[in-house]
DNA sequence: GCTTGAGCGTTCTCTATCGTACAAAGCAGT
DNA sequence: ACTGCTTTGTACGATAGAGAACGCTCAAGC
């Protein structure tokens, strides 16, 4: 029993170094298993990782960056319900057992990662109980931040959700600046580009971002905290307590 | 092998007459390991059947009715992100791993349905993987239906919600009559009472739906999916594939 | 038959946001 | 430096829906 978990940790790749949260709060026999069949990638802007309808190739877990998923409707109607930092992974269809996207994932801000095969994943999954839960748990609290997307489209104002969604993305930066339009924030926020605009002006006359081309950057967080108001903080509360079980 | 799937056969409870489809498409010796700890239950107008951040007592296999789950944030405002008929089951959390509530779930219009208590649930799945991964599909499809919610929350207006939840609603009843007020109405959709009383005039000018006094009646369906138009369906149609490889 | 209260119809004003448009400003390539 | 494209600032009318309010109506209980 020792001696094969010590044979284990003899061929365990080092995890040092890396930022995903979920590599780190694996088990190392649970790591020993993905391992050998991950894949460091840089992710550039606006790669796809998903697409709806299509088979999942590859599961993404972040190092650095933001993924965007987006739902989108049969009339091309979209608007973001979730994004993904260091703090999880793209695929979550295949921890439920499907092995198709229902949405579509990007992307957002540029960053890197590692990625295994699909079908690496699911192996791996049926081998392992202890690393099924944790996918599992990253996946509901995914569910969670998008419940709260749902809340903050129908009931909260554009500047609200403008302050929740840069707070989202802040968490998961490195850099308190964020690269990128006003027109991609509108796509993602369902809303105009101009209504974008005239949001962050306000934040700036408040002293809460700097404003450059393609760029902006945080500099009063707690302001933009009061604006979001109860809109920011339920899924990051959760997302706490979900994984605070896993060491 | 067969005798012991005999044995089992031998001992499995009825469930001809159920109408839940995830009993029916389970198994029968994932139907027997859960059937013993079924408990059939009436289930009334506004009775809650999970309440958020409280550990989950019972999941509910719904027979008749429909249960709407509700996303409460921290200053009360809140918004329904799906609903659930006898096509599914609440205590997603549980499939995940988890034990607490995040969201409120009450019963919208009154039916029954059959509960098992919390932990002779997790146990069955613990010894069934057949049995998980048919609570997962399940899962995920009500992911779906919440991000479709959270995609009409963003971006379809008031009538086209409306449709959409009578929609919703109607697939998951036995007959035509809806029997809600207008003010129930609007808070599930994060509206207005008044803005739903001016939606339903016109559906009933159009034809659609006949109203009384806490009631409606659907009349023309297709009509009401002509408004609700790309923002109702693909969460069903995705409900139709996921269940597709179970039976 | 009368009272009461929930449910509903309607109205009015107000505001956030849309749709659209156009010009200014910054950046990249020639 | 010039050109052309992307990004941003701004404006203006249109509109959906909010908020608030009030009276009517129906059903149930007295």
């Amino acid at each position: 029993m020792s001696a094969r978990a010590e044979s284990i940790a003899v061929r365990e790749p080092p995890r040092t170094g890396l930022r995903n949260q979920l590599i780190a709060r694996m088990r190392p026999e649970d790591w020993s298993l993905l391992a050998p069949n991950f894949e460091p990638v840089t992710l550039k802007e606006r790669q796809l990782v998903e697409v709806p309808g299509k088979p999942i190739s590859h599961l993404y877990f972040i190092e650095a960056g933001v993924i965007s998923v987006v739902v989108v409707n049969s009339e091309d109607y979209r608007i973001e319900v979730g994004i993904i930092g260091n703090e999880g992974m793209t695929g979550v269809p295949l921890v439920m057992g499907d092995t198709r996207a229902q949405h579509s994932a990007y992307m957002q801000i540029a960053g890197r990662g590692h990625r295994i095969p699909a079908a690496a994943f699911c192996e791996a999954l049926k081998h392992s109980r202890s690393l099924s839960a944790l996918m599992l748990r990253s996946a509901q609290a995914f569910m969670v931040q998008t419940a709260h997307t749902a809340l903050a489209n129908g009931r909260a104002r554009l500047v609200e959700r403008l302050a929740r969604w840069l707070l989202m993305v802040h968490d998961r930066m490195d850099t308190d600046a964020v690269p990128l339009t006003h027109e991609f924030l509108a796509v993602m926020l369902g809303v105009r580009r101009a209504g974008v605009t005239v949001a962050l002006n306000i934040f700036e006359q408040r002293g809460f971002v700097a404003r450059q081309r393609g760029q902006l950057t945080i500099i009063n967080r707690a302001g933009i905290e009061k604006v979001a108001g109860s809109f920011y903080g339920m899924p990051e509360a959760e997302l706490k307590r979900l994984m605070s079980e896993f060491a």
